[in-house]
DNA sequence: AGGACAAATGTTAGCGCTAACATTTCGCCG
DNA sequence: CGGCGAAATGTTAGCGCTAACATTTGTCCT
């Protein structure tokens, strides 16, 4: 198990109204305490504030200041309600609520079906930081990030009746779909071209790139090889400018980068070509799994990691570290992604405001047994 | 990318009202056609069935049955109502339906957080069979699948007003929490213990485990040993059953197997003591990921794969074929998965009635690199 | 003790939609 | 050509909740 994955579920277990507006305990047990007088609700549907009210003898609108925790209503009162919402077993209803307040406490998420390392751990990142901030979360995910694909998942999210919006979305293009909905509807791009009219939360790609090529020319190597991504992904694109900046800012050799699609396969058959060049000693790889193909390529090529060829990959997957050799890569903190994403849709969704903050997260370089001096 | 990760999406686009109740179709345009007469909304709130029944010239009950679909609408009519749906930019209000109708057409999937392959790829496969059937998908994810984690968690969805649930939760002891709830919501387990009240869908684990066995057997090998998956998970236990039958079937030594925990670490310590041991032929793998970390250990403890020891694993994750040597492994189908736990929850939302059907989906070997005769 | 004011509680009116029933319109037959 | 029945449309009443305002109750001062 990946070790960040552990830690006990922290969210606190509130009664109705106790301090969180629409907070919810256990699974309610309406078919609980005895004593159910004359004023229980006729048993087909479930309790409503009203009949909460009735058996507390108080009126509806008293019971929603409870269960809402608004102020001015009496100890005493209180009280009184909160033994018969918890008696009667009472859930708010939150259709009734999206109805009367005109929010749902909803957000969608624009998923990437896959599963590639970044956009699935962002999609639990946001998922814990929305639940701890009391909102749902409604996935839409997409093969592909066109345009088209895009607007179209956007509105099958507005249909639903969400609050805001966060987009996970690498694709360049899919930036400007986003930008067309997003003076109507909060909405935070995650890994989107931070250039747009929208908020963006993103890792900082070049910086890592950078840090990435850096370090194997510290190593004393002459110059780096880059296996690249999609160069319309965002991340593919900010990978190669890291990459390259970092060899021109040192007067290195620039080699056009090798593309590939992110997948272990491309990785493979990039470096079944690298493994022919004879003098190469050093390849940055745009993620871990086109990584783990490229050493399959070059073992199978005759070339060892680290002794003859260094590579270092992209994202540390919790398989980076078996890899053989292991993996030095770049550590990007989804949880730290998912957090400042909810953070900014949120501060958008309560003031109403339009974002364009652009948050960017570094990234970490992990060293593991693939990197070394050239031979 | 993963190959079956492609192909064109086909979710129609559907005019409102077209042919699907809450059908919607692209992002609307109320800021469209000119020509808006003094009928025209206050334009502060999106337009609601009223305004399109004022413009239009008839009530709202009219639009309400060409929204839905519902017969007995003159096509004259019909046409006039579509015009005035478009012109204003009509969109159903998801919240107003829900109240009216109870049915919130929100399914809930209960995921565990994490980057397992198995889980992550039924999650989508589920998102996108409930969006064929028009259905939206709203996600809590869990860290642990302890039954108070587990209760939380579908209070959590139960207080958002959902139709039904996916439970994702192949632990066994989830499967009690699971029972409990499902006698009042309609819900499927997905890799739950099929020996409850509940419908469930799994993968045929112990068949898998024996066809991975029976394979290794058949090449020779005088037994093979099992690097297992936590017997508290259903996955995990059903793959210990299945080994273990297929050795005694065969006449052939049971070694107590090593317990793991789905990760590559734990793999590659098992592998580590396996590497030890003299007279090992074969090794059959709870999973790829633990997987990778064996073939890691044996390679450094010496032991060449396949020449010395076979590997087989189960998943088939898409890193699978670019291990070193690619590996032999069983493919699980969650595509399918995913459209069976939805056929079957969809079945207990429509006809009230309390699932307990047992889906069971085999898997399929694949056969690669890792696996040869015995030395 | 009598207000004056604040605190506590109650009442009313929607939010936008659907379901059930009421009414109108139309086609068609005797 | 009147009237019957079915088809088409309209009317009404909630769904369960919150927000705004109205009313009652309580508290404190002079």
């Amino acid at each position: 198990m990946d070790g960040a994955d552990r830690g006990g579920e922290s969210a606190p277990q509130v009664v109705p109204g106790a301090s969180e507006p629409g907070g919810q305990g256990e699974l309610a047990g309406p078919d609980g305490p005895g004593e159910v007088g004359s004023t229980m609700p006729a048993s087909g549907r479930p309790p409503a504030l009203t009949d909460v009210a009735r058996l507390v003898g108080v009126s509806h609108q008293t019971v929603s200041r409870v269960v809402n925790n608004h102020p001015g209503v009496r100890p005493r009162t209180r009280e009184r309600v909160l033994a018969g919402l918890r008696e009667l077993g009472y859930r708010p209803n939150p259709a009734a609520r999206a109805l009367a307040t005109g929010r749902s406490r909803t957000l969608g998420v624009l998923a990437l079906t896959g599963t590639l390392y970044g956009p699935t751990s962002t999609l639990y990142a946001v998922e814990q930081a929305a639940r701890a901030a009391d909102y749902q979360v409604t996935v839409v995910s997409l093969h592909s990030l066109d345009p088209g694909a895009v607007r179209q998942a956007l509105g099958r999210l507005l249909a639903g009746g969400i609050d805001g919006v966060v987009a996970i979305a690498p694709l360049l293009d899919a930036t400007d779909a986003l930008s067309a909905v997003a003076t109507r509807l909060p909405l935070v791009a995650v890994e989107g071209r931070p250039d747009g009219n929208i908020a963006t939360v993103s890792v900082d790609q070049e910086h890592g790139a950078r840090t990435a090529t850096e370090h194997l020319l510290a190593a004393g190597h002459p110059t780096v090889r880059h296996v690249a991504g999609p160069s319309d992904w965002y991340e593919g694109a900010g990978r190669i400018a890291g990459w390259r900046a970092a060899l021109e800012a040192a007067g290195a050799a620039v080699h056009p980068p090798l593309a590939g699609d992110w997948t272990a396969r491309a990785g493979f058959a990039a470096g079944r070509q690298l493994a022919h060049e004879p003098d190469l000693t050093a390849v940055f790889v745009a993620n871990d799994q086109m990584a783990l193909g490229v050493l399959r390529a070059l073992r199978e090529g005759g070339r060892r990691v680290p002794e003859d060829v260094s590579v270092v990959g992209f994202d540390d997957i919790p398989e980076a570290a078996y890899f053989s050799p292991p993996l030095t890569t770049l550590r990007q903190d989804f949880t730290e992604v998912g957090r400042q994403s909810l953070r900014s849709l949120l501060e958008q969704v309560e003031t109403g405001a339009t974002g364009r903050a652009h948050v960017v997260i570094p990234p970490e370089l992990v060293l593991r047994r693939s990197t070394a001096p050239p031979p």
